[in-house]
DNA sequence: ATATTATATTCCAATTATGGAATATTTACA
DNA sequence: TGTAAATATTCCATAATTGGAATATAATAT
C-alpha cells in the first residue's frame, strides 16, 4: 500500500514522540553537534539508546549526519522546528 | 515519577502521530467543524475511530470542544499548528 | 416515557514501540 | 597487524498503541 501524506507526517511525528528523542532534538536546536557532545550532555541515557534515538530521527529525515574521523556529526534537517518547539514551550509553560 | 517537559511535548507528538488524527487536523485547520461533518468528511472510517481520535487530540490540548444541543464542535487549541503542517508540506512533497 | 440522533466508551486481539544488555562496526594510530 | 575509541546494530522481554465490534450516554422531540 501506498504511503499517503499524512501517513509520512505521522512517521515524524511518532519519531517526535519520546523524550529522549526530544532531548536530541533541544540540543541540535543549538547547533551541529558530534554523538560525543550528545552523550556528554545526556548521560543519564546509554550510549546504544542515544545512537538508536538517533537513527530514528535520521530515519524520518529530521536530521542528518556527517562523518569526520571517528566522529559523526548530526544536525537539524527541518527548519521549522524550532519555531513550532517554541510554540509548544509557551503553552506547556 | 513528575512529568518533564518534553514529557509533555512527547505525549503532543504522540497523539499526532497518526493518519487518521492528522486528517482531523488538517480539517480543523480549516475551522471549527462538528463531530458529524469529520464524519461526513472522514466516510473511510469508523465513527468510533473518529470519536477516539477526537478524544486523543482533546486529551492533550491540540483541540477543544463546546457543545450544542446534539452536536459536539471541535476547534484547533493551538496556534502555530497551521504553519507547521505548512513546513512538512514543503519538505514532503 | 420512549424513540431517535449524535457522540463517546469499553473490550479485546494483533501489532508496534521501548530500552537494557550484549555485540558489532568503523576509523585512526602505534 | 593489533588495539583503542567512537558509534551502530541486534536480540529480547515488557509495555503501549491500534482499530474493529459492541455497547453506552446525552440531548431532543414526539
Amino acid at each position: 500500500m501506498t504511503k499517503t501524506l499524512n501517513d509520512k507526517k505521522a512517521e515524524i511525528f511518532k519519531a517526535l514522540s519520546n523524550p529522549v528523542r526530544l532531548d536530541v532534538i533541544d540540543l541540535l536546536l543549538d547547533g551541529e553537534k558530534c554523538v560525543c557532545e550528545i552523550q556528554q550532555a545526556l548521560k543519564k541515557y546509554e550510549q546504544p539508546h542515544i545512537s538508536k534515538s538517533l537513527a530514528k530521527l535520521k530515519s524520518v529525515g529530521l536530521i542528518k549526519d556527517r562523518k569526520d574521523g571517528l566522529n559523526v556529526y548530526y544536525s537539524l534537517n527541518i527548519c521549522c522546528m524550532g519555531e513550532f518547539m517554541t510554540c509548544l514551550n509557551k503553552i506547556l509553560k
